[in-house]
DNA sequence: TGGCTCATGTAAGCCGTTACATGATTTT
DNA sequence: AAAATCATGTAACGGCTTACATGAGCCA
């Protein structure tokens, strides 16, 4: 039975606690989403198959609708998880950038649209770096790894935004 | 009519000169493939599709089955590329890291598990920054963004590669 | 001459996004 | 009471990857 990433992705999630498909949303956007983001109209068909399976399960059953259903790790669906971290040779990284695809065909239109286009890259880019660091303040003693793939987010973002801050500056003409 | 980014993509590898699909995908794979992969899968019918919407043209017609077809930029192409630059909000950079997946649930696998995770991981933003290296070589001097996105993308992988070092260290004592 | 590579394609399938639907529960 | 939000879902669609097919030249 294969699963995909973002089953694994999942899995992780629900070894921290149990938690709703809501919940395994938020944690995600908290944590991962900057390098493996997951949607609801993922996480929902997958915890059902994921509980088919016997790699997770129901924590009770919720009373009203509004009510959140809690799943939660099984031992095989921890196995699961650690076999896979451990084991298969990952992908390698992928990036759809489609900034840096218009920055690279942008020598033909004017220096301003280019400009333009650095100025939003490197907003974006600072913003996100920001939001990555205000999630320092949480705790992460129990998974130092969190911490360190945090700290890589930080670091990237806050990289590319200086070299957008670097080529701005060349295409003005001021130094760095 | 909507236009992928990869159509685009493939509209701006045009605009350098005439091309066939294969010579596209080279070219794709010597200088956007880190921020935009496109594939024989894509480039084929998408090929067809511009043809069809007279944003690209054949240039003459193959005479063996192995001859290669290039097709050449339209005006009306190349007014759809600029305005593609200049105009509408990009989507924001997307990454999907199989390798940061694992590493970030890897706290509760062994500690060899995890340093030969980031020794692959290095590796091969090390490889990749080596090979994108190499292509500096090239001249970029009637596409100076050409250039600038290539340091781009040899500065991120190189400085991944340096993020893994620095973790490697702390996990195995040293000092960095 | 048998096999390998080149070059162009097609078809199936998967993953993920988007849009929509639904009822309950707060909030105004 | 009306409106907004919460929480769970479903269905359709789209882009991309993968696998396969083909026929022509090249090489051993």
């Amino acid at each position: 039975m294969e699963l995909t990433n973002t089953a694994h992705a999942i899995l992780g999630l629900l070894d921290e606690g149990p938690r709703s498909g809501y919940d395994i949303k938020q944690a995600a956007d908290h944590s991962v989403r900057y390098f493996w983001a997951v949607g609801y109209g993922q996480i929902y068909p997958e915890l059902r198959k994921l509980a088919k399976a016997g790699l997770v399960e129901r924590e009770g059953v919720a009373r009203g609708a509004r009510e959140r259903q809690p799943y939660r790790l099984t031992t095989e669906g921890r196995k699961m998880l650690r076999a896979w971290v451990e084991t298969g040779i990952p992908a390698p990284t992928e990036i759809r950038d489609e900034m840096l695809l218009k920055l690279f065909f942008s020598d033909s239109v004017s220096a301003d649209s280019r400009l333009a286009l650095l100025r939003l890259m490197r907003a974006r880019h600072e913003a996100m770096a920001a939001t990555l660091r205000s999630f320092r303040a949480k705790d992460h003693k129990a998974h130092p790894m969190h911490m360190d793939v945090l700290e890589y987010g930080i670091g990237f973002h806050a990289w590319s935004a200086q070299w957008c801050a670097g080529v701005e500056s060349r295409l003005t003409g001021r130094n760095v």
